[in-house]
DNA sequence: TCTGAAATCTTACGAATTGTTACAAGTGGC
DNA sequence: GCCACTTGTAACAATTCGTAAGATTTCAGA
């Protein structure tokens, strides 16, 4: 992964710009909104690691904006809020939050906190060099796919590059920008067209249906989903 | 995974048995040890979840208790600590704790964050969204709509978008001005045409009767109400 | 009950997005 | 150099989804 993406959505420019500045510090990637419908229409091309959201927005319930953002896009939510009460953030927390920080908050805390999060995230797959999802074995210091009668095929660098993206992320959308980035097209090209064909080769080495892929799920406008469980082994 | 297990850490008598009480009304498990020596001990027989750890101990440096467990146990680990100022926090997470709660503390909130975290470390196998309702079954991961004969139909990204508003409020008054603002297009303009070509399509998925509608039922001059009782599965 | 205007539904079409196939350029082993 | 293989590009097919336009429904007032 290169440099985690972070979004701010607050309405105060002054935090949303500390934030930014601590943030860019650290080694991420920000991006600011003001309101929550631009934030939303953000997510259609990019896919944020960490998402950091005031609840006092002036055109949406930041609570629902929470419960939804945890639950479909599988991101780590931190809710940033003035409201103290112990039961705001209980009720934060149970809707999906990963974390509550109140205002006036230090930007370190939070830079520290975010990393917290991450590093927990990623623990979970690194430097693993085999999956087990839906049947079938991923061997990616072989380059080889083995199904569930044990027979292998093998797949490209190319190949494996994609596959691995999804394994490293299941059940998450996975937007065509952020896959780009990372398997190092320049965004806008005709490159776009590669990544079509990348994972058009990965179905046919996982025997999808072209017509109701079970695996790897088309987002018209958005990007791709890969259902199915995984699990690494280290 | 059965009731998880939560250690904790702590060598005032008082702290510890609150803390066990309300996790145990949670449905967790609990050990209270009130040195370091003591827990260290549990950990050959043991392998708890969550620990909870007490940074001002008697008999050790808590923060190296903290880092060591973070990384040699994997462990979920919390640290509360009566030490409040950003830089003691910025340390401890650093150092590899997955949360940093200040005394004086109320139980529920630790409930509400260990929860976060246990959900998070689940939740990359386990997202999955689905709403039953009357007879249908929609899985918002796969776009996959269920018929009580458990045939599916694939629903497409904008049409999901329309559907979970409505299972989001059931039996509630949905006003043409609020799906358009939820659902992205530009207040006002020509998009409301669209909005109803889309719950036309979603009306078609679902067996509507376009002379009776009995699920989605459009209130003339105002907006739309989906009728039917809705069961979220999370 | 009848009538007309406004609101909504539906169908068809087209632009944009994505899938698939064929082909060519590039790479490495023998 | 020859051959198998990888991978991007181009061309065409399929899908999604908004727009336009005509049909239908609703509501208010006579």
């Amino acid at each position: 992964m290169t440099e985690p993406l972070v979004t701010i959505l607050d309405d105060e420019p002054e935090i949303r710009s500390m934030l930014a500045s601590a943030l860019n510090e650290a080694g991420f990637k920000t991006m600011g909104f003001a309101r929550a419908t631009e934030f939303e229409a953000s997510l259609r091309t990019a896919t944020p690691d960490v998402c950091l959201v005031d609840l006092g927005l002036p055109d949406r319930d930041g609570l629902t904006l929470v419960h939804q953002l945890a639950l479909e896009q599988g991101a780590i939510v931190i809710i940033i809020s003035g409201r103290a009460q112990v039961q705001d953030r209980v009720t934060g927390l149970e809707l999906g939050a990963d974390d509550y920080i109140i205002k006036p908050f230090d930007p370190s805390e939070v830079v520290a906190r975010i990393r917290a999060r991450l590093r927990k995230d990623k623990s979970a797959n690194t430097t693993s060099t085999t999956a087990r999802f839906e049947g079938w074995i991923a061997h990616f210091d072989r380059y080889m796919l083995e199904n569930d009668n044990g027979q292998e095929t093998p797949f490209s660098h190319a190949e494996g590059e994609v596959l691995r993206l999804f394994l490293e992320s299941p059940k998450r959308l996975i937007s065509r920008a952020h896959m780009q980035e990372t398997l190092g097209g320049a965004a806008g090209e005709s490159f776009d067209r590669a990544m079509d064909v990348r994972i058009s080769r990965l179905r046919t080495k996982l025997n999808e249906d072209p017509k109701n892929p079970q695996l790897i799920k088309t987002i018209y406008g958005a990007g791709y989903i890969f259902l199915g469980d995984v699990n690494w082994e280290r």
